[in-house]
DNA sequence: AAGACTGTCAACCGCTCCATC
DNA sequence: TGATGGAGCGGTTGACAGTCT
């Protein structure tokens, strides 16, 4: 593949100042197109920019300008704020860089991604929590007590709640609460309560297409009268590894004992974070 | 000072999805 | 309804910068 594009003249590598003028100036006058045809209607075209051919395939072109080139771009250090939604949308939905970059206005999937791998997963792997599932690896070393593996959690978790709760704007973690809250409600009164529902289109359970829907809980999700199991099978997932956080209270909500540190990880301090949790106090829940 | 090591991130690759014919 | 091709996605790579020894 590589070895054809070659033969066909077509660059690859790092894009020059003069590609990228080359190809801003192509959307700026005729707009985004079919990107296969876009690099030889940029090297046709008679506009300023165009003096020499852009030897970009068109899958080149468009990874460029939704990586780099888009004026709407937030470049630089992602926000406390991005980084817990990140971090919330990623024990909901995985790797679904697409899906989790729409709800970051102005980041992309890729910028995501790279963030998630380089920073977040090592932060997690450190504190002994699996970055795939977001539950505590079994054979983390913790101590005798326990607690402090599950202390360091706590306050990730103390951070992640309260991003829940500021969160508003995002529709996926509203809804993913709505699905948590609608698993336990007694009440028979759902009128107000956003309910998971199969895409109008395709009938099927999309977890990249959720929409909130009227109608009952036990018709839309339950199986059964089992108001534990849903019908959507990477839902329940979720929903059990955020229980599987949630289990562990008893045991971290405990006073923190003097001197209580991880063994084997003596540079594993209060927290691992970049950013600042206030204090202890703030995880009880 | 220089080589080794590590972290970051832009870009690529291969695959899947989806629209069109 | 199957074939085809374009768009998009997620995993991976590699270049480069910064840090360590």
């Amino acid at each position: 593949m590589a070895d054809c594009r070659e033969k066909m003249g077509l660059k690859k590598g790092p894009w020059t100042p003069d590609e990228d003028q080359k190809l801003l100036a192509y959307i700026e006058e005729h707009g985004l197109g079919n990107w296969r045809t876009l690099p030889e209607k940029a090297a046709n075209t008679h506009s300023l920019y165009t003096f020499c051919w852009l030897q970009r395939c068109g899958k080149s072109c468009r990874l460029r300008w939704i990586n780099y080139l888009r004026p709407d771009l937030k470049r630089g250090k992602f926000s406390l704020q991005e980084e817990q939604t990140i971090i919330q949308l990623h024990a909901f939905l995985g790797n679904r860089w697409s899906t989790i970059a729409a709800h970051l206005p102005n980041r992309t999937d890729n910028e995501i991604k790279n963030y998630w791998n380089t920073h977040v997963k090592k932060r997690f792997t450190k504190m002994g929590i699996d970055p795939t599932t977001h539950k505590p690896k079994s054979n983390h070393v913790v101590s005798p007590t326990g607690r402090t593996t599950l202390n360091h959690m706590a306050q990730w978790e103390s951070a992640r709640l309260e991003v829940v709760t500021k969160a508003q704007s995002v529709d996926v973690v509203k809804a993913w609460q709505s699905v948590v809250a609608g698993m336990f409600a007694t009440s028979t009164n759902n009128s107000n309560r956003i309910i998971f529902g199969p895409d109008q289109s395709s009938g099927n359970y999309e977890l990249d297409s959720i929409i909130p829907i009227g109608g009952n809980v036990e018709d839309e999700l339950m199986v059964g009268n089992d108001r534990s199991k849903c019908q959507v099978p990477e839902l329940n997932e979720r929903f059990d590894n955020y229980m599987s956080l949630h289990d562990t209270t008893h045991l971290w909500a405990a006073p923190i004992a003097e001197n209580d540190v991880v063994e084997g990880f003596p540079d594993f301090l209060v927290h691992d974070f970049d950013y600042q949790i206030d204090n202890e106090e703030s995880i009880t829940v």
